[in-house]
RNA sequence: GGGGGUGUAGCUCAGUUGGUUAGAGCGCUGGCCUGUCACGCCAGAGGCCGCGGGUUCGAGUCCCGUCACUCCCGCCA
């Protein structure tokens, strides 16, 4: 008989009953009756009770046994009476009477309950995060998230891709996310820079000919957490096509997202991946990242308000303000406006205009100013009804967008239209290439600065920069970004002006890139990619509020491992090596 | 860097307008119980009420500061 175990604790049967059988794993629970004492065996596999009566030599040691410890047992299989059967177990209808009982390793008393649905602290969790995911549904996340991986790559591979593997120590960018750094101790004063994404390794693979390219990716910021952001560190299904128009990238990607989300996640997956320019998203969900799950959209209303006798949004107007407007089905109410106007306050706006409509006419003070024509006007453009109403927000056009954009949100969450039992994608795109810096007035990229711009060179040298579009794209779900991408910019002479009108001359370009600006150079396939977040995925499908549930290890939100401790001092000798001084900030 | 929330037993939480000895469930220790499956019953241990200061005859409760965790803003090509 094998040291540890014949089989495990999810095996065992009807048709095993009268089996000699050893089993190892941790005492989920015990039930001590005095007389019998029961004991539920936990390993990754399943949950199987084991018996021991008082008049058996095991049982004193099955007494006192404490939660968590790892035990073997030897004993027979045995059926269970009909009225002890556990349907709710697949073990259910076996036992084993323990004849023989190894303790092979002992539990402290626990700083979480592992038999618990309940959650612990976050600290606790981390901190013990070994203890965190022996339960159930922790256990369950992780491995949902290796079987979505490995169904990624069998799809992947499937499509024709390749996995390739790239450098994780590299250069650092000046674009984009602050750089993890390390030192770099034969280049004393130089530092090697963390992959924010394989970004240029990705277009060099293309440019090195391999046509189809794809990898489950780290990906290293070291920018502040979020829920649905992880610090440090995230993964990213990292992918790159030669030869292909937008149209290819979504081709390709769509089946992979669809047949994933379909396989694994308990929610129905809405089919149509609607495709919604950047300009129209934010105009009618105030967001580019829009829940389509929402069946509200925002009007603007500027035209009905200008000139008009509510002098505040008039005026505004006058200033260059837009008003956009959303409805409100069933806000009909002062106290629902009310909390509204106290909501918006508390975003940083100086509140929220609205108007109820009912009995036939239109109330509030908005309505009042307006008049009965105008207020009328927007119930039409609106389409809302009596009992309804309608809600403004009155600024320069991003913001305006922008607090219409929550307000929709929030309507949409308070009145409970949100189906949330359905995934709702769809692809944003014509992002705009450049967009103006409002602290500095300067031009900058939007997004990608490898981006290709629409209408090419001849768009750069003979459009305004702030109406260029990009061949840039994301890919939303439910209100939540999974994924960034686009057809690349592989000419030199269009990469260099691209730079030029962001105020980098082409030195610049040639120093802080100069690997892919050279490559490009000596033959470079127009090409183009995208990379879903894995983790974002997962959560989605685990239906999760928070990544780090779907996170093997993760840090907490200052960015420290709790188990490992890290960040942690390093001795002075290999600071010394180095070429590193530690200069604290004063405290 | 800024704003909100939370912080009470090993864990999850309750704690009244400020009032005597700070409670519950789980866990832990001891006892009883031979068919439970969140077993049941009895008893017990376990508290710097995050920390520091203040108001008060009296503070878990009110005020100020501070720390930790968390959510959000900034940040995230």
């Amino acid at each position: 008989m094998h040291v540890y175990r014949t089989h495990d604790c999810g095996a065992l049967s009807h048709a095993d009953i009268g089996k000699e059988v050893k089993l190892s794993g941790w005492v989920h629970r015990k039930r001590d009756h005095g007389g019998v004492v029961f004991i539920d065996l936990r390993d990754h596999y399943g949950l199987t009770q084991c018996v021991v009566d008082s008049t058996d030599k095991a049982f004193s040691a099955a007494e006192q046994l404490r939660n968590e410890s790892v035990i073997t047992i030897t004993g027979a299989v045995r059926a269970r009476s009909e009225e002890t059967v556990n349907k709710a177990l697949s073990t259910g209808e076996i036992e084993v009477q323990i004849a023989e009982l190894e303790l092979q390793s002992a539990a402290d008393t626990l700083p979480l309950q592992v038999n618990s649905d309940e959650d612990s602290g976050e600290e606790v969790r981390l901190r013990y995060r070994y203890l965190d995911l022996r339960r159930q549904r922790p256990h369950a996340n992780i491995l949902l998230r290796a079987k979505i991986i490995q169904s990624i790559r069998q799809r992947m591979v499937g499509l024709g891709f390749t996995e390739f593997q790239t450098p994780i120590l590299t250069a650092s960018s000046p674009e984009g996310a602050r750089d993890f750094l390390v030192p770099a101790r034969l280049h004393p004063g130089k530092f090697y820079a963390l992959p924010q994404a394989p970004q240029q390794f990705k277009q060099l693979i293309m440019v090195s000919g391999f046509d189809k390219y794809f990898q489950i990716a780290p990906c290293f910021r070291d920018e502040d957490s979020r829920a649905d952001r992880s610090p440090g560190e995230f993964y990213q299904l990292d992918l790159e096509m030669s030869f292909v128009e937008q149209a290819d990238v979504f081709a390709a990607v769509e089946p992979v997202v669809k047949g994933v989300f379909e396989e694994f996640a308990d929610k129905e997956v809405d089919p149509d991946f609607v495709h919604i320019p950047f300009d129209e998203a934010m105009l009618k969900y105030g967001s580019d990242k829009p829940d389509l799950r929402i069946p509200l959209e925002i009007c603007d209303v500027t035209d009905i308000f200008r000139g008009s006798d509510f002098s505040i949004f008039a005026k505004n107007i006058e200033k260059g303000a837009v008003v956009r407007a959303v409805p409100g089905p069933k806000c009909g109410s002062r106290a629902i406006a009310d909390r509204m106007n106290s909501w918006a306050q508390g975003e940083g706006a100086p509140g929220m205009g609205y108007i109820i409509y009912g009995e036939g006419e239109a109330r509030g003070p908005v309505a009042k100013a307006l008049g009965a024509d105008k207020s009328d006007e927007v119930k039409q453009r609106l389409g809302v009804g009596d009992g309804d109403a309608v809600f403004f927000a009155c600024a320069p056009a991003s913001e305006a967008a922008n607090l219409a954009g929550k307000a929709r949100v929030r309507i949409g969450t308070e009145q409970g239209l949100i189906d949330e039992n359905l995934f709702k994608f769809c692809w944003i795109v014509d992002f705009p290439m450049y967009e103006l810096d409002e602290k500095t007035g300067k031009i900058e990229f939007s997004h990608n600065p490898f981006s290709m711009p629409q209408g090419g060179m001849d768009a750069l040298n003979n459009q305004d920069p702030l109406t260029i579009k990009a061949w840039q794209y994301d890919l939303v779900c439910n209100g939540v970004e999974l994924s960034s991408g686009a057809i690349r910019n592989h000419l030199p002479e269009v990469m260099y002006r691209a730079f030029e009108i962001a105020g980098y001359d082409a030195n610049v370009v040639d120093e802080q890139f100069a690997g892919m600006i050279s490559a490009f150079k000596f033959g470079a396939p127009p090409h183009g990619g995208i990379a879903p977040g894995i983790d974002r995925m997962v959560m989605l499908i685990a239906d999760e509020p928070n990544i780090r549930e779907v996170i093997l290890f993760p840090m907490n939100g200052k960015a420290e491992d709790l188990m490992m401790n890290a960040p942690s001092e390093v001795d002075e000798a290999a600071l010394r090596e180095l070429h590193i001084r530690k200069q604290l900030p004063k405290s």
